[in-house]
DNA sequence: TCGAATTATTGAATCGTTTCAATACAATAG
DNA sequence: CTATTGTATTGAAACGATTCAATAATTCGA
């Protein structure tokens, strides 16, 4: 009894072909001829044959898939951005593997390297860190890297405009009349969050009569929101670095501080995720068009041309209950 | 100028030795005297190798590769199983691959298809499905299976006791005190949410003076949870087939319904995920041990061992303030 | 110093595809 | 019936790593 794996030499045995006729009917079907399909076909679901991807792949040169590097697949707004560049992908017959590294540079590093000895077509990566210079190190070995969610003139890249969303975000604050505005997020060494911090610091520059405080976190969480008890009662105003954040000021205020929300405090998040609308008051934020970030990566990657290329895509305001007048 | 991915080959070449030494540099180091190490070394570094393993797959026959089907990757459940399962697989130097079908049983196939032609190790699979036919087939083909939340006779399989589950999360219901219950979930052909309610019958029933009605639900949503408005006034204790579906009722007994909880109605929701813990009222849940079973699930595939044997772990209440009398 | 034992290096064979030039076969025109 | 075109089939070569028996180099003991 041959427990081994069938490959395409015994389906062509067992179909009286030469092999490199079964290897048409998988690649080139209407090269072959109807009746020896069917034979080969046959034979195929006789043995239950299922091709070898390494054996595949090592003849081609490269794999038909792209690594997606992501610093954590929990958060909404990285699973969006998936599900866009697997939409784009598939379309090239190309799939996405996503790999998740929970803010560990090592995992990172360990993941590119796995996708590099894979020969993927490419790589999407987010990254942690502040020093690309092993990606940079990839690039030169020949391995397309693009960048998400973060700009670099070393590599094309799909980013959303962090100033101009952090900006839109206090400007809203600023407009339902709200004078002592306090942003919460961090760490500030994230280049995201440090330009949602600068665009806030623009609008307030703006206008006059209003202040703006920093409240550094060390995480974005619900749990490091919430944390953050009733510091919140002294302003009227607060920018969250992104929703799960929001959410927690809003548990601490509304539960646990008594404060009405919007009245006593209006409160922004960014990112948009599902939770915001569904949030005990609705929470306004700041939409990042995540889908199309994903799509884009792609198509900066499969399209060829070299040159790097750096897209940039405005985020868009989106109003709800928590920051009404 | 070769723009060409350097091979094993042309590392030997490049440090004037055969490329057998490279090959033991790579795979068995101490085979290699220091000296040659070094200059073999200096090559990759100069060349800038990178293994192919494609190549590597092909002679060895298989990948060191895992493949995890989930049906739903937002669903912190099943990042958890994930996060368990990479943790057993890093220590036997395997990893993981992640997939997302998204309920949708034609990508599911499409995966455990891309995952058997690269043949991985095994396949941890959550189906969707009823139908577990082309899994069969694929475990005929010499595919290791491993069922994750389900379970079966076919089948190697880690799963959680649903119906103590539910019997758990029903039992503490009517020890609060309730007397009219809901039970909120559905669609009811799933398995998993048929048990968590079969478990709830058997609790009301013995008992007397307690009603259990059915509110059968399309999907597991927030959403879906808040659309049912004041259906719950009806009730004074309400257990939900998830969390988030939990969550949505809160959000619509609390905020649109004015109820309190938990006075006027207890809730229950299963899951225990991060979010139940900070949700407005601290929600009352039922653990699963997601990371162990992700954890078992390698342990089985891995363990040579081709019998079929079903670990099944046992749910564990986690009570907060939901449900406090 | 010589042979035996140990350690280091070599390179052909192999894995299972795809490719492609060569060959076989079939259909058509003259 | 033959030459010509077109269609179907063939199978050797190649991809790049690992393995392993064979060979070379070194160390050691007497």
């Amino acid at each position: 009894m041959s427990n081994n794996v069938p490959s395409i030499q015994d389906v062509a045995a067992r179909a009286g072909v030469a092999l490199g006729t079964v290897s048409n009917v998988l690649n080139n079907p209407d090269l072959v001829s109807e009746k020896t399909r069917a034979k080969v076909q046959a034979a195929i679901a006789e043995l239950g044959f299922v091709r070898n991807d390494a054996a595949r792949q090592l003849r081609a040169g490269s794999s038909r898939s792209i690594g997606l590097i992501v610093p954590d697949v929990r958060n909404p707004f990285y699973t969006d951005v998936a599900r866009g560049a697997e939409e784009v992908a598939k379309e090239q017959n190309l799939n996405v593997l996503l790999a998740n590294t929970d803010d560990e540079i090592t995992r990172e590093q360990a993941m590119l390297s796995l996708f590099e000895e894979q020969r993927v077509r490419g790589v999407l990566v987010s990254p942690t860190g502040d020093n690309l210079d092993y990606l940079k190190q990839a690039q030169k070995r020949g391995t397309g890297i693009v960048l998400v969610d973060r700009k670099s003139s070393d590599f094309s890249s799909v980013s959303v405009d962090d100033i101009a969303g952090g900006y839109l975000a206090t400007k809203h604050l600023i407009e339902c009349g709200r004078k002592k505005i306090a942003f919460v997020g961090g760490p500030l060494t994230v280049h995201q969050i440090a330009d949602r911090l600068a665009g806030a610091k623009k609008a307030v520059a703006e206008t006059k009569d209003v202040t703006l405080a920093v409240i550094e976190l060390k995480n974005l969480s619900v749990q490091a929101g919430r944390a953050l008890g009733d510091t919140v009662k002294n302003f009227d105003g607060v920018f969250a670095a992104n929703d799960l954040v929001a959410i927690g000021i809003m548990q601490a205020s509304v539960v646990d501080g008594n404060l009405s929300i919007p009245k006593d405090l209006s409160l922004i998040g960014y990112d948009d995720i599902d939770f915001a609308a569904a949030a005990i008051v609705p929470l306004t934020s700041v939409r990042q068009p995540s889908a199309e970030i994903g799509k884009a990566a792609i198509e900066l990657l499969t399209s060829e041309k070299s040159k790097t290329k750096n897209i940039e895509f405005q985020p868009e305001l989106v109003i709800r209950a928590s920051t009404l007048r």
